[in-house]
DNA sequence: TGCCATTGTCGAAGCGCTTCGATCGGACCT
DNA sequence: AGGTCCGATCGAAGCGCTTCGACAATGGCA
């Protein structure tokens, strides 16, 4: 391996002009910057990693926590991780994959050996043991979602309570006067992760203030469950005409229930679900639905991280506005019940 | 942050003994060891990353490569990440996440700064331009997938040569005359990806060893893709009775169209997937399957680079066995076509 | 012409750890 | 009693880089 000293030597300045020139700390005549550049060029040298981080202080590396639990949409997890890495490299920093289940000693492992200077947790409950570490750990840090007390942390979601609201509207401007929430599995909620619990406090508002009927209930990932659900709802509440999803993995599921049980969609049931684009594309027929921005979410958590490390201040609470594309599985209501 | 000379003050000893005592590299008396690790545990100390990397030449970190392409599986892939860093941890190491894009480059780029120690490489093409890179770099690295030359490579997967022939027995020994393999979009093929091509290869030879009709056709992601092609199968050659299909996203999508198509499933079409055990189970009806092993994978990959970083060696391909799962989706061929 | 800034470069001092060789007592053997 | 060996510990030398202060050399200005 080529070192500095290396470089030095073959461009016959001192390894701290190599140093300059290559982080640009200090004015380098336009002479030497070219010599050194060459050298650096011709011996293929690459600063080394621990090196650099061991003298800067600084390892240009950051963590990145993923969630491993039921319930949590693979695909789009995987978006945000993606586009964390992404966002990352433009800044010149590099991910550490950690797990959930390495729990709070996890992130103080890391960071306090300073393998990382700092770190994006995704999936933050209500709750989370997690947050009281963060808060102490000596190095900035960004959440996706967030907890019921986020003082002194920085947290990045999409606005779930406008988002529930938003499909709540769109229903309701299309002329529904009843509609269901289905919603993530019960664990979920019992686990108190805030985007459901969120999601539900706007559809429930919005109801209300739209003066529309608006009912939930949670749903579980079987088709069995699925199936029983939707009869049960059906049974309770004959007269519904729309129904909000937030539980991508029984789209698929629910499509069929409903063809089975004789509902044209969008003809006598009006969908609106809240998941990725591409999986609201797949479907027949293409699903009205709100978009999960997880790109957008995981460029925002790294720039404001990078701001953070740069001793730059970033806001406490980010909420990113919901969009919703209607496509073919939202109409106005017709047929047997309410008005042709 | 707390200093290993600190340590060695606090505990009354040489900052070498502290440091034996934490590697265990040279006996230390248990009284000095007992003293020493008080001081850890009193300070709090954990040693500096970067200064351990740079002293041992060890980084302590593997670099995981992740595809970042359609037609990819996503889920299946979180589970490989899953499964390495899960691994990783096991052995005290670290993973560091690289995405595809970066390219040739990327591979260089970490390996050369000494930012990790080691690669785990996956979705590796039959021509794939980071194979000579991972040749040439100077430390280990294991393929998940192989390329056509792997000459002086480490490289791991499922047999999909068996896995293909094993759908096709199982077909057979259920009775079946005439089968069709459901494979990937096109594009999977001809950017030369070993596993469609290798369950291919194993489906053409074992249709042909038990004297049974084996047609193939590539499949598309949309929902009329997959119609249009099994409409076309049926038409072209009526007397199908037994699919294999390895193309998880067209799973649900295909079950429709057959249910659309007056097919029921097994009765009048078997159905054997090669996909995750999770996804076979959660279809109606449960699905026959080969399962995707992505977990022992995982595992294995990370085990051979440990063997591989202390001077072992490990054979040069590992070829997982395939395991098939008999559920609801697959029976003797009854009804119209065929003996009663 | 002399003085002060400015610019460009160098040398040296670390960053916090690992590891090599050396040292110092015992214990053991003859 | 002397020699040998081994276990336990220490000190010092790096690992390859960044960064600080120092110092020529240059140019502008009085």
């Amino acid at each position: 391996m080529v070192t500095i000293a290396e470089v030095a030597r073959h461009a016959g300045v001192a390894a701290s002009t190599v140093s300059y020139v290559l982080s640009g700390k200090r004015s380098i005549s336009s002479d030497t910057r070219a010599r050194v550049q060459r050298s650096v060029q011709a011996l293929g040298y690459r600063p080394n990693a621990s090196a650099r981080a061991l003298a800067s202080q600084r390892a240009n590396v950051l963590a990145l926590v993923v969630p491993l639990r039921t319930g949590m949409h693979v695909p789009v997890m995987m978006q945000f991780a993606t586009s964390v890495v992404t966002t990352a490299r433009r800044f010149d920093h590099d991910v550490l994959l950690l797990t959930a289940d390495e729990g709070p000693e996890g992130l103080e492992r890391v960071a306090q050996s300073s393998l990382v200077d700092a770190l994006v947790v995704m999936d933050v409950e209500l709750h989370d043991e997690r947050v009281p570490v963060l808060r102490e750990l000596p190095m900035p840090s960004v959440l996706i979602g967030y907890p019921a007390d986020a003082d002194g942390l920085t947290c990045i979601d999409l606005d779930f309570v406008a988002a529930g609201a938003q499909c709540v509207d769109h229903l309701a401007d299309l002329g529904h006067h009843s509609i269901a929430l289905l919603g993530t599995p019960s664990a979920v909620y019992e686990r108190q992760t805030g985007f459901a619990q969120r999601t539900l406090t706007g559809f429930v508002d919005a109801a209300g203030r739209r003066g529309v009927l608006g009912v939930e209930t949670p749903c579980e990932h079987t088709f069995d469950a699925v199936l029983h659900t939707v009869e049960q709802l059906l049974r309770d509440h004959p007269g519904i005409t729309g129904l909000v999803v937030q539980n991508e993995p029984i789209i698929g599921p629910l499509l069929d229930v409903l063809r089975r049980l004789g509902r044209r969609v969008p003809e006598d049931m009006s969908l609106v679900a809240i998941c990725a684009d591409d999986v609201a594309e797949s479907q027949v027929p293409r699903l009205s639905s709100v978009t999960i921005p997880a790109e957008q979410i995981g460029l925002q958590a790294v720039e404001s991280l990078i701001t953070k490390l740069e001793g730059g201040s970033v806001p406490a609470l980010t909420l990113l506005p919901p969009g919703l594309t209607a496509r073919a599985s939202s109409s106005q209501p017709t047929g047997h019940i309410g008005s042709p």
